[in-house]
RNA sequence: GCCGAAGUGGCGGAACGGCAGACGCGGCGGUCUCAAAAACCGUUGAGCCACAAGCUCGUGUGGGUUCGAAUCCCACCUUCGGCACCA
């Protein structure tokens, strides 16, 4: 009689042997293939959630196998420390940041540890040591001096709840709200510190080499919104330039107005005496109202004219110049020539104003159509007419075609030329909050911006200061923490109080895990040339358009300064899906519908969480926990634990036993295996139970052979990855050397899967009506005489000649009559 | 409006163009027990049928390709994610 399994005695045993003896240490191997596993790192909020269990435990399992596969595999952890929620509970309640911080790190360390996770804890690092974000200011340094980094007068978006601007990649919706607190955002003109990541927009659009789920690429790719088209220079009555974009260039000769942003700084300059009261009112409305409104397309389009005239350059005529809120600012260059023919906001604003539709692409299908009559705008395919030089000529966009065409009619004649356009904005990054890395600038009277030398870095965050609910940086008001010398000059200089975007640190923490102890640089070099870059990241898919674009850019960026080596920092992405609530709901403290891993690991086990984890979803898609459904893994393991006990010794049982024994073993090694390979956890635990199901069926008669142990050590080092402990403790009790998880994953023989005989299906007419058994490489005269032969198919053919028979080799005979 | 993903039993979910529903939950029946729980064994898509054999239907809807479609193609519906006056 065997104990019960009791996770409760094992896994804490497990647990202090694996951290006492350094085993999931990982250190430079020149020998050994690399495999760098990085997964998401947590915010310390307090307490792990199911959804850190559900990230990370599959992703340690991948590890594991990876492990076991004999590659020298590194799997840190760490604390994205730095950010808000600490800061906002400073201000409610006193505790300091920093306090509270450590505190909730030293929790949420020990609840991963619960996990039974690989993670190497001696490569830890915490982005809010001053030992990481020395490193973080470091590469702002670098950023700066390299031209990457610059600072700008702008409008910008502001949180009033977080009380701080944010990125424009950090804003949400619709309702265009703050990705973290969702309260709509609103503009605040402000000096702020940008990258230009939008000098890397073409880069960032190739993922060469990248294993990367599409959805993935796709919203990086729409996000960078890519446009091609020109830019073509229109002269005002005045004599000023006004630069347009446009990706039609081929309609230039359609353009009956022009429409600039209401803040545009020509417009001032245009608009004349008559016209100035008006187009002061409509700018000021224009202020008034919010984004959302402005931005809202159901919205009718207004605008006024501002008394000012251009010249088409195509045509020479002289067309109006209007201010309309449906030019943006922050596209382009806040100027459109206006196509009303074939663009429909234009149409709209130009019948609404009573502004001449001219046009310039005839359809296919009506040969009469004028501007006057039309009723909505043509954006499709036709003639080029009214155009010129353009007439006669196919519009559309490729060769010999008219875009291609009016691109190079305005370069011959030096109006314009082919241009690309972004949707991407520049990373603004300064935040005005205190928990975070403060910006290592410092202004000096005489010399400007004026980057702190890195032998002066990391500027140290002070901790005296004060929480006030004021809206303001505590940095800015502390009483001396600003005030320091010019490094060029030595003389009184200011710092900036303003710290970086907390999505700074995570754009590198993945170098700091390398050698998170490294004085000399951001990371060991030899560390670097081994591990980087990293092999599989696991996470959300929600860091699409933020932290993805951002840790891209950065090693784009630090590459051409030198610092880091290669095209990209992650090879392979994966992203895990949402455990739901029970209700099928997201989870939240407001619903009550929040699992909490720490119960569930007192009821069950870490052991059978992990795989309950594992086994319950579609690993991308997620979904709903259910205290039922862990019912299933939960009884897994004590069948695992039951069929696994040490068996003595008996003999081998007959030949065909021990075949089909081997051949359900090397099944599961083919199937765990091969899914474990491709992230598709559920089906690994399947695969599992099945052959755990066929043990037990095999137990009778061959319980205590050679081959029956040889199959239960099979199974223990198969369950290792997904039950890290549970097979541990077996492999221990079952008497082999500590430990499983250093053992060589088992070998897929396919030789073990030969049968003499199969069963094959027999269709008729692509209906299944009986089974035979075949050699699974019977040659098809064979199969088709004993499918015929098969009494229930000679019923259905019934004397006829078959018009048709299809055979695929042990599968099935298809008889069509 | 644009880009993308997903629709399969009561439920979670499986299925290289080849036996739909693996594996599990739940249900039902049984073994054990004084009894219950646990554990173990069996069974479980729907319909026709007393039962079985057998047949029919069945992967969001409608078409198509194919000997054969959950899977490929076309059109549509629904849900979800991202973007959206982007010139």
């Amino acid at each position: 009689m065997t104990d019960r399994y009791d996770p409760h005695v094992i896994e804490p045993k497990w647990q202090a042997r694996w951290e006492a003896d350094g085993l999931y240490r990982a250190t430079v191997d020149a020998n050994r293939p690399k495999h760098y596993a990085l997964t998401m790192l947590p915010y310390p909020s307090g307490n792990l959630h199911i959804g850190h269990w559900y990230a990370m435990t599959p992703s340690d399992a991948r590890a594991r196998y990876m492990r076991m596969k004999g590659y020298n595999v590194l799997f840190p952890m760490g604390f994205d420390a730095f950010g808000l929620p600490a800061e906002n509970a400073a201000i409610k309640d006193g505790i300091h940041p920093i306090e509270r911080t450590y505190t909730n790190i030293d929790h949420m360390r020990d609840q991963l540890k619960s996990m039974g996770t690989m993670f190497d804890w001696e490569r830890e690092a915490i982005s809010s040591d001053p030992e990481f974000y020395r490193w973080t200011q470091w590469f702002f340094s670098k950023l700066f001096q390299n031209g990457l980094a610059y600072k700008k007068h702008s409008p910008v978006d502001w949180c009033p709840q977080c009380q701080t601007t944010l990125a424009r990649e950090q804003v949400w919706g619709e309702d265009r709200h703050c990705e973290r607190c969702g309260t709509p955002v609103i503009k605040k003109a402000l000096d702020q510190w940008y990258f230009r990541t939008t000098k890397y927009a073409d880069e960032l659009l190739d993922f060469d080499g990248l294993d990367w789920p599409s959805q993935v690429r796709d919203m990086q790719t729409n996000w960078i919104g890519r446009s091609e088209g020109a830019s073509v220079v229109f002269e005002t009555e005045s004599g000023d330039q006004i630069e347009v974009f446009t990706t039609r260039p081929d309609t230039l000769w359609g353009a009956t107005f022009m429409v600039l942003a209401p803040e545009h700084p020509l417009v001032t300059r245009l608009t004349t005496d008559e016209q100035r009261s008006a187009v002061g009112a409509y700018i000021e409305a224009a202020t008034r109202q919010t984004e959302i409104e402005r931005e809202s397309t159901e919205k009718e389009k207004t605008g006024v004219f501002t008394g000012g005239y251009a010249i088409n350059p195509v045509s020479g005529e002289r067309i109006p110049v209007w201010i309309a809120d449906y030019v943006l600012m922050t596209y382009g260059t806040g100027a459109i020539m206006a196509v009303p023919a074939h663009d429909e906001r234009d149409f709209a604003f130009a019948r609404m104003y009573g502004l001449e539709v001219r046009l310039v692409v005839r359809p296919p299908d009506s040969p009469g159509l004028n501007g006057a009559a039309m009723q909505e705008a043509w954006a499709g395919e036709g003639v080029m007419v009214n155009s010129g030089p353009l007439d006669g000529i196919a519009a559309g966009k490729g060769d010999g075609q008219s875009v291609k065409a009016a691109i190079a009619w305005l370069k011959e004649h030096g109006r314009g030329e082919g241009a690309v356009t972004y949707r991407l904005r520049d990373w603004l990054i300064s935040r005005q909050r205190y928990w975070g890395a403060p910006i290592p600038i410092i202004y000096c009277p005489e010399h400007g911006q004026v980057a702190v030398p890195d032998d002066q870095l990391p500027v140290v965050l002070p901790e005296d200061v004060e929480w006030l609910p004021t809206g303001q940086s505590p940095l800015k008001l502390h009483p001396t923490w600003s005030q320091t010398t010019c490094p060029a000059c030595g003389r009184p200089a200011e710092r900036d109080t303003d710290t970086m975007d907390t999505f700074m640190c995570s754009s590198w923490y993945h170098l700091r895990y390398l050698s998170p102890h490294f004085e000399k640089g951001p990371f060991d070099p030899a560390e670097y040339d081994y591990w980087m870059p990293v092999d599989t990241y696991t996470g959300g898919a929600e860091h699409a358009t933020m932290h993805l674009i951002y840790t891209r850019f950065f090693h784009k960026a630090s590459r051409d300064m030198g610092v880091t080596k290669g095209p990209e920092p992650m090879l392979q992405l994966r992203n895990q899906g949402q455990i739901l609530g029970p209700d099928g709901q997201r989870m939240s403290k407001s619903r009550g519908n929040v699992v909490d891993p720490d119960a569930q690991v007192s009821q069950f086990g870490a052991d059978t969480v992990r795989a309950y984890l594992a086994f319950g979803y579609e690993w991308s898609e997620g979904g709903p926990w259910s205290d039922n459904n862990i019912q299933g893994p939960a009884r897994w393991l004590n069948r695992v634990w039951g069929i696994a006990q040490p068996a003595g010794s008996a003999a081998e049982p007959d030949a065909t036993t021990v075949q089909s024994l081997k051949r359900a073993q090397h099944i599961a090694i083919r199937d765990v295996s091969d899914d474990l390979e491709a992230f598709k956890f559920n089906t690994v635990v399947s695969s599992l139970m099945e052959y755990t199901n066929s043990l037990y069926r095999f137990r009778e008669v061959a319980e205590g052979s050679p081959s029956w142990a040889e199959a239960v050590d099979t199974l223990v080092l198969l369950a290792a990855p997904i039950t890290p402990h549970l097979s541990e403790e077996l492999w221990s009790l079952r008497g082999h050397p500590y430990s499983v998880h250093q053992q060589a994953w088992p070998v897929f023989d396919p030789a073990m899967l030969k049968e003499d005989q199969v069963e094959v299906v027999v269709q008729v007419n692509g209906k299944v009506r009986d089974r035979i058994m075949l050699p699974p490489e019977a040659p098809e005269s064979a199969a088709t005489a004993a499918a015929l032969a098969a009494p229930r198919v000679a019923e259905l053919v019934d004397g006829k000649t078959p018009r048709k028979v299809v055979y695929v080799a042990g599968r099935l005979v298809n008889v069509v009559v």
